[in-house]
DNA sequence: AGGACGTGTTCGTCAAACCGAACAGGTAGA
DNA sequence: TCTACCTGTTCGGTTTGACGAACACGTCCT
């Protein structure tokens, strides 16, 4: 599931906009003023009365220096552990690929999070993702061949690497025990 | 810096929106109908006249079942490699504390991505960051103590954590060589 | 042909977002 | 107190986004 939260976020902009602005120390005016807007129609955004347009909503995010879904999205934080073996492990029909969902797309956000541990043996193809997914490896211990499919590369313990997740891309552990961190990110 | 990319994204969204639709396999009357707005305005917004309010682009976006950010901010990606050690270290004052950016902030994203590399000593402590960063933690190897200051919680090989980054915490490797990929999440 | 359905476009109308000015309250200083 | 300046609010007027119908194509089937 990517995001899609049912309503539109008028009052989340609403709430936004006050809480970005008084983090910011500015005044209403000023902001107003800074973004080139009416400062009426900022107290009436403010107010949760209105729809407003993209033009003025990206005004208001660049004033206040913060990026544009910070403003449209609600935040959300809490402490949350998870052991090692104990996250949620994602079906795979091999059984050397195991994939623990370490935090889900939670709505409005835009990357997924997994812990992967993978033995020698077949590597796991996966088939392009939805266009403009960009996934981030980072391979704890052991070592893989991964990557996008024709240009896959050999990491180790403590290699990065990033590449476009809408193409086809593989990843083959090298060794036993091979354990990586992967962000499957939206954008 | 976060995000603020000078203008306005208005043919940004146009492109957007062409892209997804067309990726969706959907028609132009189709998607209108979905999204429950009039085909006369999906038309004007894909061709780059017209200043979209964020009820019409949320609308649009929940029909196409796709993140808003998506269709404000273009797409990237490329493949891209850091061997263990070789990224830019982040300068820190306590030399048993290495922080390695993987992956800074680019234009219009809402992540940093690091390798963070420690061994006992003193807690490295962060002064709260911006409101809404919530911060990622995968312990690699070793073990650590982590989290919020208060709630701090002792984590070894294989665990996660997650909190939120605008309140004061700390990181305290516990074993030599205690090694962690930290994801700080602006939203 | 001639419909019957698609596609995406352009047009006139209406509601509403945006603006600017006028407004009420609060604080500071002469 | 009276003025000056700030805060954020509410009020008409103008601009413009959104709607729906009419439009110009293409394709397919009778």
């Amino acid at each position: 599931m990517t995001n899609a939260s049912g309503r539109p976020p008028l009052d989340t902009i609403a709430r936004s906009l006050r809480r970005e602005r008084e983090q910011a120390g500015l005044s209403l005016t000023e902001l107003a003023r800074r973004a080139g807007i009416a400062k009426s129609t900022l107290s009436q955004l403010e107010a949760g009365t209105g729809n407003p347009s993209v033009e003025t909503l990206w005004a208001l995010g660049v004033a206040l220096g913060v990026p544009f879904s910070r403003l449209v999205e609600p935040p959300q934080a809490a402490v949350r552990v998870i052991r090692a073996g104990q996250g949620p492990a994602v079906p795979s029909e091999q059984s050397h690929y195991v994939a623990t969902l370490l935090s889900a797309c939670p709505p409005g956000a835009r990357r997924d999070l997994y812990l992967v541990a993978a033995d020698p043996g077949e590597p796991r193809l996966s088939a392009p993702h939805l266009a403009g997914v960009v996934e981030h490896v980072m391979i704890s211990s052991g070592r893989a061949e991964l990557g996008p499919v024709g240009s896959a590369l050999e990491l180790g313990a403590g290699d990065y690497i990033t590449y476009p997740g809408d193409v086809p891309h593989l990843f083959r552990a090298l060794l036993p025990a091979t354990v990586a961190v992967l962000i499957s990110e939206y954008r």
